[in-house]
DNA sequence: TAAGATACCTGCCCGC
DNA sequence: TGCGGGCAGGTATCTT
């Protein structure tokens, strides 16, 4: 499910109720996501004060007051949902538990932090706060979207010499952080790029536009509170509404949205994925 | 070494 | 109404 966009809407949500919060109970219903918890994770995390919440890739970190941080990733059907917020700001009002709460976080201020996945794809861990970057998981992503590291000269440097389809080369999470499927199909259209184009024939000039046209897509979906396909929830269990604003995904044989282009969307699958695009304007 | 295929697990949708 | 097949936003690991 989630991508950048998504994260970072979640992140932003659960700040409020856990920054400077204390955990002051934690409930582990199962020994294992994607793989096994952490040793004594309820343990670790009990009574420990949440310094800060951030986000790196589509992992979201919540540093703690012991020098450890928990990571967590939604992998493809998770949600992290507020509820109990003494502000009153959410929409729930402590529900009971639902199928699939595999873990939830009571705060000391009232609200509850529910981390839900039925397909079990995510995963939580904790690692040292000091020696983040090189937890295995966050040592082979390459540069934020967002970041001064991610710009023209790293992206064409990254696609140099490589066969693989530039659709392949954008869901690397080794070139860029963050992207999924539906937001480099969204990227392609409107770079006007083929998915199939081998990324390292793609002139320089067409590369370098990738970037602006990369953190222009990411923005637009934060700003639309992510997208809502079928699992999506914001904390406050909200929906995302940038789905509304997809030019090609999920458009199969739908009219092509470029103005004065008749085609239509084509969709195709690439290396077990769906890519979704115009097979008259993006070449 | 790079690129593609597969596996992980559950739920939903569609056609029959 | 019920069943089976196909598909799903991610990523580690295997195979070629």
């Amino acid at each position: 499910m989630p991508e950048l966009p998504e994260v970072e809407t979640v992140m932003r949500g659960l700040a409020p109720s856990m920054e400077g919060a204390v955990i002051a109970r934690a409930d582990v219903n199962r020994p294992d996501l994607r793989w096994p918890f952490p040793d004594r994770m309820a343990d670790r995390l009990t009574g420990r004060q949440v310094i800060a919440m951030r986000r790196r890739s589509k992992y979201i970190l919540a540093d703690l007051d012991s020098g450890e941080t928990l990571l967590v990733h939604l992998g493809m059907s998770g949600r992290m949902t507020v509820s109990g917020d003494p502000l009153g700001q959410f929409v729930h009002d402590h529900p009971a538990a639902a199928k699939h709460d595999h873990v939830v976080l009571h705060m000391d201020n009232g609200a509850r932090v529910t981390f839900n996945d039925p397909r079990r794809f995510g995963a939580m861990d904790l690692l040292d706060t000091a020696g983040a970057e090189t937890h295995k998981l966050l040592s082979v992503l390459g540069p934020e979207p967002f970041g001064n590291d991610f710009n023209e000269a790293h992206l064409v440097a990254a696609f140099a010499g490589r066969r693989t389809p530039v659709k392949s080369a954008l869901l690397d999470q080794g070139i860029i952080a963050g992207l999924g499927n539906i937001y480099v199909c969204e990227v392609l259209f409107r770079a006007g790029l083929s998915p199939r184009r081998e990324a390292g024939r793609i002139a320089k000039p067409r590369v370098s536009g990738l970037v602006p046209i990369i953190r222009q897509v990411l923005s637009e979906a934060i700003e639309a509170g992510g997208s809502s396909l079928k699992d999506f929830r914001q904390a406050n269990g909200e929906l995302g509404y940038f789905q509304h604003q997809f030019d090609v995904y999920g458009r199969e044989n739908a009219p092509c949205r470029r103005e004065g282009c008749d085609g239509e969307v084509l969709r195709i699958t690439q290396s077990g994925r769906s890519s979704f695009y115009c097979g008259k304007c993006q070449r």
